[in-house]
RNA sequence: GCCGUGGUGGCGGAAUUGGUAUACGCGCUGCGUUCAGGACGCAGUUCCAGCAAUGGAUUGAGAGUUCAAAUCUCUCCCACGGCACCA
């Protein structure tokens, strides 16, 4: 008998599907168009990671079915390759980012490939491809040329031990994600995208597309879109006034102070004629010189001074109430400026009982004496209000005091500079007579300078700013001394649009015509792990709406349906780590099992999106399942087919399963149809081969090698995704649990079409029912048909 | 604190219009094959009592609805992920 040898087996047909082509997409075709997509990878040098697998396995399983199901399908892939750890590597080693960047993509190209992922190799994409950031770059430039990028002082992180400024994403819990160092605040000119611009379509349109609830919900809380009102409160004796931004309008008349956040211009040069400006200005400064951790760690204990000699008015009821500079107030969020309503706020309740603040009851329901009471009620101590609901009230009194209905998002703009060297140039240039001058588009792209090192320098600026040969260039509007900028992007631009450049991924005149755009966007199918959620889910979108503004685009959201995978943990439950030596290397288990098992494993484990731990010894068992379905392709073939009903649920269960992303209970339906027909001394030959059929997207490689033994000449992946036939499901007889008093008591095998009375009698003459039914009398008989009877007894 | 996800055998998990809880797989036990080994085959395997037939218990805890609850309702506990003074 014929050894079940995977490596033999999948190397031939490996080679096979490249040489003929298979999984290449047509960019014209009659056949339907179904794009799915999985997060190109960045080509870490600690090789490809479990995870990637079971993500691009479920992705490779639904093409692959698409295929079959006769679409004409994308399923592409790239490098995502712009990014720290590679800088770092570089710093070390002295090895170019781009040599670094080479050997990795290698490592990871010969991996995947030895996985049979039925991606289209011809689409190949690389971020750092000049070729590739050209079209970053020129989005980049788009985006300036309608206001949507701009520079700003803004404060960054400043790691004091590696000198380097550090991305928001870089910092952990207030701390250098390299060295542990607590990081500090640097006012530094930054560029900037308005992302804010586009929050309320972010938002609203998440009701046009088909993503995971979790992920809308997870988008919906970062936008954070908050309606409200903006009220002015008008200073004794003054003619400036406080804008205050408040969810509850209806709580004006508690309101009995202002609080002002210490970034607040009203405080800058004490144009109000503060008396103790001195301390205040003090206070400022240390709230602004506080570290991230300082803040978070002083918790909820609330500090502020207040302003002498000025006070403002509120504008319900025109009473006289105290202002404060606090640094519970967010500078950045609604107008920087809050009207405290202790007897209704936490944080406001906090603050009045430290420094003795009046607090005013005015909405019913709660014990305010006590504690807040942040819900909604009956108003009182508010006028002519009185009596009246929240809801209402709110409206009522914004437009008493003349304030305006408004809308506020939690949502910052993006931070686009960084200053690391391994990132796309920022296509910008400083001239002394023009200011900023953006590089012509016929001139991109800016392309990195091959240098020597990329150390940060002690001053935070990007290792560019040192190659003074690459930095002074001609202003390309006047001809005058310039200066290139010298940030470069965050590695989440080139991601921000990498899914259009693969539809037309040569074009070397736009990022992609047209045509093929339309053909082939939006995505079908996107699937993605949880933590981008909030930052290149967010982004990508972002940018695919300006593209469409501009008409660039056919569709306003890039992805018609997104979903995710759960990570995949270290044996014992923990993150895998190359520090903690827990990381599992798939070319080890590839080799041992096979790539069929090893896909097979990862997606039998558990739910495709819960987080699971890895354990290699259940790789086993899948390797087992296998030899099964090769044994059985040994065995002699049959006319006579004997497991018509359990075939078509299968196919059944099998079908819908794929597309829900249930694979594990996928697969238990394919080992139960396996192991039914191991049994069997002959399989006849249409069963086995549904069976391969319905197995092909999950182990590809040992389904095309007994498709081909049973004589057929052509790929198993292009043959047809079997259906089922819903009269063929039902078995003939039925297994009837009967109960009494709802405990089971046997079981009753019976014709589908017998009467409940008929089923009644059989039942309560069995032995085993009979002897619970003695000296009783039967009350209520409850019966489902097909399913079961229960005899109530007293 | 808020939002989300989850809690079922020794382990990963299955079962949700309420209807045989523990499918499928791992592990374990026994037997077989083999010089031997197991990444081999077959059988058994939720727990407790019993030689067995059988009986009882059981889905994080507690209560409720129902002929019947892992599934529905209420109260609570725990784990994981995200956000976090957002007015």
């Amino acid at each position: 008998m014929k050894q079940y040898d995977h490596k033999k087996i999948e190397k031939k047909w490996q080679k096979f599907w490249e040489k003929e082509k298979l999984w290449q997409a047509k960019d014209k075709d009659k056949k339907p168009k179904f794009y799915g997509l999985i997060e190109f990878p960045y080509p870490s040098g600690e090789g490809l990671h479990v995870g990637h697998i079971r993500s691009n396995t479920a992705m490779d399983i639904i093409c692959r079915k698409r295929w079959m199901e006769g679409f004409n399908v994308l399923y592409p892939i790239g490098w995502d390759a712009f990014g720290l750890p590679t800088e770092n590597y570089a710093i070390k080693t002295g090895i170019h980012p781009i040599k670094v960047t080479k050997q990795n993509t290698d490592t990871f190209r010969r991996q995947l490939k030895e996985l049979g992922f039925s991606f289209d190799w011809s689409r190949e994409i690389n971020t750092t491809d000049p070729k590739y950031y050209k079209w970053t770059q020129w989005i980049f430039l788009q985006l300036y040329k309608h206001g949507l990028a701009y520079k700003k002082k803004m404060p960054i992180n400043w790691c004091p031990k590696d000198k380097i400024g550090l991305a928001n994403e870089e910092v952990v819990d207030g701390c250098c994600e390299r060295c542990g160092t607590p990081v500090e605040k640097r006012e530094k000119e930054q560029w900037m995208l308005a992302i804010t611009k586009y929050a309320d379509r972010l938002d609203k349109d998440l009701d046009l597309v088909d993503f995971l609830e979790k992920i809308k919900i997870q988008q919906r809380n970062w936008i954070g879109k908050s309606e409200g009102a903006e009220i002015e409160f008008g200073i004794k004796n003054q003619e400036s006034k406080i804008k205050v931004f408040t969810t509850r309008a209806d709580t004006l008349f508690g309101a009995t102070y202002l609080v002002l956040a210490p970034e607040h211009k009203l405080l800058m040069n004490n144009e109000l004629g503060i008396r103790n400006y001195g301390e205040v200005k003090k206070y400022i400064e240390t709230a602004q010189n506080k570290t991230e951790i300082e803040r978070t760690a002083e918790g909820k204990e609330k500090t502020g001074v207040k302003l002498d000699g000025v006070t403002a008015i509120n504008p319900a009821n025109n009473e006289e109430i105290p202002i404060f500079v606090a640094d519970y107030v967010l500078p950045d969020y609604g107008t920087g400026a809050i009207m405290a309503v202790p007897a209704h706020d936490e944080r406001d309740f906090a603050f009045a009982k430290k420094y003795n603040l009046l607090i005013k009851e005015v909405i019913t329901g709660g014990n305010v004496s006590e504690t807040a009471y942040i819900g909604e009620g009956k108003l009182l101590n508010s006028g002519k209000f009185d009596g009246m609901e929240s809801k209402e009230a709110a409206k009522a009194i914004t437009e008493f005091v003349g304030g305006k209905i408004t809308t506020k998002f939690k949502l910052r703009d993006w931070i686009f500079s960084r200053q690391h060297y391994w990132g796309e140039p920022i296509p910008v240039v400083f001239c002394e007579k023009c200011g900023v001058v953006t590089v012509p588009e016929k001139d991109l792209p800016v392309k990195l300078p091959m240098v020597e090192k990329y150390q940060p320098t002690d001053t935070g600026e990007s290792p560019l700013a040192a190659i003074t040969k690459w930095v002074n260039v001609k202003c390309p509007k006047c001809g005058g001394p310039a200066k290139r900028e010298t940030d470069t992007m965050p590695n989440w631009a080139g991601s921000s649009w990498y899914y259009l450049r693969y539809i037309d991924p040569k074009n070397s005149k736009e990022f992609a015509d047209r045509k093929k755009l339309d053909y082939w966007t939006p995505v079908d199918w996107y699937n993605g792990g949880m933590e981008h959620t909030t930052l290149h889910l967010l982004y990508s979108r972002f940018w695919h709406k300006f593209l469409f503004d501009l008409g660039l685009v056919p569709t306003s959201e890039p992805y018609k349906k997104r979903t995710s995978h759960g990570l995949i943990l270290a044996e014992g439950g923990v993150k895998m780590s190359k520090s903690k030596g827990n990381v599992i290397n798939p070319d080890d288990l590839v080799k041992r099992f096979g790539a069929d098992a090893l896909r097979i494993y990862e997606m039998f484990m558990g739910p495709f999106d819960q987080a699971i731990a890895w354990n290699t010894d259940g790789l086993v068992g899948t390797r087992r399942f296998l030899e099964k379905v090769w044994r059985i392709g040994q065995k002699p073939t049959t006319e006579n087919r004997q497991l018509i009903t359990l075939l078509h649920q299968t196919i059944k269960k099998v079908t819908e399963d794929i597309e829900t992303m249930r694979f594990n209970t996928a697969i238990s339906a394919l080992m139960i149809l396996t192991n039914e027909m191991d049994k069997l001394e002959k399989v006849a030959k249409e069963d086995f081969e549904i069976l391969l059929r319905l197995l092909a997207p999950f182990a590809p490689h040992i389904t095309e090698e007994l498709w081909h033994e049973l004589g057929h000449r052509d790929s198993i992946h292009l043959a047809i995704w079997p259906k089922h036939d819903v009269d063929k499901i039902q078995a003939s007889s039925v297994k009837i649990v009967i109960q009494v008093n709802g405990k089971t008591r046997g079981t009753l095998e019976i014709g589908r079409n017998l009467t409940q009375t008929e089923i009644e009698k059989q039942a309560a003459d069995l032995p085993e029912i009979a002897k619970w039914l003695v000296g009783k009398s039967v009350k209520k008989i409850i019966f489902v048909p097909t399913r079961l009877l229960n005899f109530v007894v007293a």
